[in-house]
DNA sequence: TGTACATCAGTGAACGCGCGTTCACTGATGTAC
DNA sequence: TGTACATCAGTGAACGCGCGTTCACTGATGTAC
């Protein structure tokens, strides 16, 4: 069956109340969604997302579920495209700051854990671990073909997990682009330029040693 | 006059509604702060507070402006307790992180923009360019001593601060605490070991030149 | 020192609003025979 | 191929709630003379 618009059965109402719910957010915020106006938006009745969603919170947890998934699938696939071993942390970096630009609204979400978990809804970012274990065996690689000190290794992949989580979150509130600003370049530049920096650091400790 | 508690006059009733704005933050986070609600912690009528604050977000941006009066302290006394100079960037960033754990109610509020910027109130972190400011002096001072490279200086700054800024975040929100429980550690030991290798990096980097 | 008066900082009732959630209901769909 | 029926996924009205904000008011405070 077709979908048109005024059927009785939607079809997919979970999938549009979802779809609805990022639109708001990133129009108007997460205080924005409540379950009566995303069930608006989706041209539904309020009691209508109840047969998809327990509740609130349970609607803003799937949709930070995707989110661990929409990342977990930009760093693989980041990943996946490098050749270069010396160039796969910063590449990771990047896709992860990127994944925060492109992705504001999931990103601000996923990183909010008292909206989603009101004691139920436990799930908790197994696609979220899924990204983390990329970072992770990309270092072990590295440590394995001889681009990384083996002593240091898991330490360092936490540090380029704060590098681009800090960056990542200094640009999507805007931190960034104003010291840009100052400096008359901008955010992506000076992203840029500090995770190549960092890859600098390290590379230079490997071959000194 | 004793502050007793049943005047007609607060006495201090701005001060008042920030205390318990932020008790209620810590307590119950963000979304339970609205003017009805803190005006009756404050054991006031609801309208009382209109005469000290425009609306919610005026409240909201009074009390992101003080938490970055307290960061810029925090990182002031930090930097002024160094004698080292090689320690003095790891202390700074220790000194962000420890304000974020200490703090996490400011820590989410002040880069939460969104909620404060509702168009007016236009303040803006002077005493948050404070803060960055110690840091790009303290890497200044560095280059001078000759203990920083002069060329990435201003790209060390910002790593700095994104990697301090990524540390705060992940572990106020127990991101960095369920790594730590993974690798029988905490997450202030991990938070160390990160800042203190990174500090490693560059002083190699540095001394091998 | 006392008094009149302006101003400040509260009260508390009222308004309209959107919210979460429930519930009896009903149209649509799928399945057993 | 038809039909009976269970189940699914909607409707829409209703409830009680806390919210932001306004407003006429009033008690307390400070100041001019």
């Amino acid at each position: 069956m077709p979908p048109t618009k005024d059927r009785y059965h939607h079809g997919d109402l979970r999938e549009e109340l979802l779809r609805a719910s990022l639109q708001l957010i990133d129009a108007e915020g997460l205080a924005a969604v409540s379950l009566r106006r995303v069930a608006r938006e989706a041209g539904v009745s309020p009691g209508a997302p109840y047969h998809h969603f327990a509740d609130r919170a349970a609607l803003l947890a799937a949709l930070s579920e995707r989110g661990y998934e929409i990342l977990r699938d930009t760093v693989v696939s980041a990943r996946t495209a490098i050749t270069d071993p010396s160039e796969a942390l910063p590449a990771l970096a990047d896709a992860y700051v990127r994944f925060a630009v492109q992705n504001p609204s999931y990103f601000r979400l996923m990183f909010r854990p008292e909206l989603i978990e009101s004691g139920k809804h436990s799930g908790d970012g197994d696609a979220g671990d899924d990204a983390f274990a990329v970072l992770e065996d990309t270092v072990t690689e590295l440590v394995r073909i001889g681009a990384l000190p083996a002593e240091d290794a898991e330490t360092l992949a936490l540090a380029w997990w704060a590098l681009a989580h800090g960056l990542a979150a200094l640009t999507i509130d805007g931190k960034l682009g104003k010291r840009a600003t100052q400096m008359g370049t901008t955010a992506a530049e000076l992203g840029d330029r500090v995770t190549r920096t960092f890859a600098g650091l390290i590379e230079n400790t490997r071959t000194d040693r």
